[in-house]
DNA sequence: CGCAACTGTGGAGTCAGGTCCATGCTGTTA
DNA sequence: TAACAGCATGGACCTGACTCCACAGTTGCG
């Protein structure tokens, strides 16, 4: 598969797979066409750029992506790794998890106010944005029956 | 509040805040000695950095976060506008949760095949890395089973 | 008094993640 | 044969989010 091919499947920009490439995300498998230079792309290129487009919209960043990728293309013999490579991300993947399903709520809460409690916002007595850092938080933008 | 101040509270540098006041994200209340220039900072300022915090983790960009905190800071003559803004957050919250819950599932599948199947990652005929872009996509690494 | 600790300002540097550009080869089509 | 699409390479440039540095005034303490 050549590059023109790729950027027409995945969507991303000719200058994006090669910085990819370089970065070692994706891998050429040679030249197809011996009079010329064109590089063809490994046939599961396309797999791997829908992986990294999730995991970035996931907010890995591309070093930890192509650390998985990685793993992956050397697998069976590094289960030990591996595993410990899921368990790490599955204690990340939790912890956003738990985070924006507290934010989602609060953001919730905030449009309940806005709607039921008829101006509740123009209630709020002081400066109280976002506190959304402690457990257990409170609403993410300033709500009815402020403090003082 | 000095700058020195909230560093300590924050656990953030002081050109991290500083940074952060250029990008009108933080409000400083004058100068509380009239004999020098330093500048003190509004009350909220801790509580503001740590929703600044949060929304960072979350994969949210400052100017995203600066949005927020903006019609926080002059709420009640914008209902529509912050109902709009809330709108618009809770559906990226959702996706996200979406997406991670899925990539969750998708990691811990990995991992019981790993655990269960004894070797199943050694079974893996080619490449297949992390598929997970389609909707009720398939696992996140490579799994047994596979196809050919 | 001297000196460290704290504050302020401005500007340069860094790193990630791209994006743009110039140049040059190949292959096709009019 | 000329134009044009497709590919490659190398390097400059850009934005976001810091981080470091130099220099200068202030304040607290021995």
């Amino acid at each position: 598969m050549l590059i023109g091919e790729i950027v027409r499947q995945s969507g991303l920009s000719r200058d994006t797979i090669r910085y990819y490439e370089r970065l070692g995300l994706l891998k050429t498998v040679g030249r197809p066409v011996p009079t010329n230079d064109y590089k063809a792309y490994a046939p599961d290129t396309l797999d791997r750029l829908r992986s990294i487009k999730l995991g970035k919209h996931l907010g890995f960043s591309l070093t930890e992506i192509a650390e998985g990728l990685q793993l992956y293309d050397r697998d069976q013999f590094n289960e030990v790794e591996i595993e410990a490579w899921l368990v790490e991300k599955i204690a990340q993947v939790e912890e956003k998890v738990q985070l924006l399903q507290t934010l989602r709520r609060d953001l919730h809460r905030s449009l309940d106010q806005l709607h039921g409690g008829r101006c509740s916002l123009t209630r709020v007595p002081g400066p109280r944005p976002l506190p959304a850092g402690s457990p257990a938080s409170g609403p993410v933008l300033a709500h009815a029956g402020g403090r003082r």
